[in-house]
DNA sequence: ATGAAAGCGCTAACAT
DNA sequence: ATGTTAGCGCTTTCAT
């Protein structure tokens, strides 16, 4: 239980020993040559007088914080900025870190976020995260690039930023390639309208996977609308009014599954004897909680925090060059998660 | 764009000027006399070097790091934490305060959340939020009290700490006052199994409710289960089942309203037509989802964060005293969302 | 109207 | 094997 008023010199004193040695043995230094006595002696006295070190003094010493400053936009809006803060919390806390989290906004001017981060840096964080809350590109604040950073579910406009962002265009394949597997041929994707990079990605991969086992991606039915509930039921029910109406669909992500179960219900169809399902982001409220529970793709973002982190503390404690991650993203996997919206054709 | 390596006696050298001058300007302070040309030209010298306080330096020297910790539980499992933070870093961004934020988990150790705590005393933050994800009674660590803390979303076991929390049975009250409204008497409640304050709360305010109006809310039909859409399915399939059956339910939370609406599409009963529905929590992805809208109660996450952040800084600059307000938990409203779901009874 | 200097709590080079 | 001391960058008292 650290006591704010007892600082090394009060240890120093009641153990009958300089501060220096109590900052030796304290810190456990390497190249201090303290007796076995007197560092139990030390470490006795700060015990009992409840000493505690201040973080402040050291840093201001030392030029390190153990402080990583966090920018993440829209905490609030979107579960998924929290898995990113966890993995980044967990991480850095593994390695004796903390972090400083600032929220912006996703609509937040340059000059706002340039005052973000300016906060960080007076606060001589040692390096900072920068989170977005969906895969995009962003404008850094010039005044990042004076402190080692790392961008989290985003690239750098102006490149050459180490960045972390998720595999789109293989989660795709994997969602497809799961419905591929179950049976179906006639596949049909409901994508979203944003011009943001995983609405181009998903696309990529739900054609080529569809051409590589034979099917005429170019041609496979595909429907547009928002990424929301309401864009997925509209879309979905584009898609159900065709002719040759598809036996599976995938969606751009579970909020349009969520319309898609919606219109499928309408249309009298059950999921997933005679329409499969498969979304993508495993949002937990949504996925596990329809019915049947949507198979869908998981977005990376525990892991993209955590390897972001991990990244720049290597970085800052000069274990890596940051530059040489920088010359291209590092994409991490979307893996499939398993439930119950997906069945052979017609079965 | 702060630059770490200029500092306030590089301003002076440049200016022509002692340190103390460029502290009293960059700064303002009160009682210092300094000329206006001088002031003048300081500040533009300090502009020019691109000069930035060093807050760790500051901080040393004045006792005041203007950091609040923040300890979080689950941050990542639910939405309702991001809110909390969200109040709390606009609250502390307004007075000048950054915040350190430390996730933690609801099932830690009294142990590991002592470690957490220190470890915010270590960076001597001015104040610490301890905030949970769900109303409840929380052993706080003993080394909080070291410190001025506000708890955010619950109640100390050990009593007399600053808290605010949601008026639970307020909530339930207007929840239910709405269904009355629309011209509902056969009102049943759906509610949480666990054993937390606003299981009982709710039910308290759902039953003094229906007694106000003349309604016997001692026998009104409760079915309780798991506070999950899974449970509320259940429930609500019971509830339905009644001879009696309810022309409206009042659900514990909207994830169990989510339950209910399936109860209710499977049992070909139109929502709000032939069955009205109020959940709690407001849950976007669900309230805002579900079809129709779900009119619920909102928790006041946001304002609780807020509230309490503003309270820990006024007492931490002196304005208040935390004990006066620690007598007895403070109560925040929780305003009716109106959304789709009500209706007259056989509209 | 402005400056010198002490000191916040600590680390680390340099003595001894 | 242990101690002395000079700062880290800043604020503030006390001089002038």
């Amino acid at each position: 239980m650290s006591n704010k008023n007892i600082g090394i010199k009060d240890v120093a004193r009641a153990a009958g020993v300089s501060v220096t040695t109590v900052s030796h043995v304290l810190n456990d230094v390497s190249y201090a040559r303290v007796s076995p006595e007197t560092k139990e002696k030390v470490r006795a006295v700060a015990e009992e007088l409840g000493y505690g070190p201040n973080r402040l003094a050291q840093a201001l010493r030392t030029q390190r914080t153990g402080m990583l400053g966090l920018l993440s936009e829209d905490i609030a809006t979107t579960p998924h900025a929290g898995r990113i803060i966890l993995g980044a919390d967990e991480a850095a806390k593994r390695r004796g870190y903390n972090l400083m989290i600032l929220n912006t906004s996703a609509s937040a001017s340059l000059e706002s976020r340039t005052a973000d981060v300016e906060a960080l840096l007076e606060r001589r964080v040692d390096g900072v995260l920068y989170a977005t809350m969906y895969h995009r590109n962003v404008e850094l604040p010039a005044n990042l690039d004076s402190v080692p950073s790392v961008l989290v579910d985003s690239v750098s406009t102006s490149g050459n930023v180490c960045a972390v962002i998720p595999d789109e265009e293989g989660g795709a394949r994997t969602a497809v390639a799961a419905l591929l597997d179950a049976g179906h041929s006639r596949i049909g994707f409901l994508n979203n309208t944003d011009d943001v990079p995983a609405t181009r990605l998903r696309l990529q991969g739900f054609r080529k996977t569809l051409d590589e086992a034979g099917l005429d991606g170019g041609s496979a039915p595909v429907e547009s609308a928002p990424s929301e509930v309401h864009g997925g039921y509209e879309a979905a029910l584009r898609m159900l009014g065709r002719s040759d109406r598809p036996t599976a669909l995938f969606c751009y992500n579970d909020r349009m599954a969520m319309g898609a179960y919606r219109a499928a219900a309408e249309l009298g169809l059950a999921i997933p004897k005679e329409l499969s399902i498969v979304g993508f982001d495993d949002q937990q409220l949504i996925a596990a909680n329809l019915h049947p529970g949507l198979t869908t793709v998981a977005l990376p973002h525990y892991e993209m925090g955590a390897w972001a982190t991990e990244q720049l503390i290597d970085a800052i404690e000069g274990k890596n060059e940051l530059s040489r991650l920088a010359l291209s993203p590092t994409i991490l996997d979307c893996p499939l998660v398993v439930r119950d919206s997906i069945a052979a054709p017609g079965a």
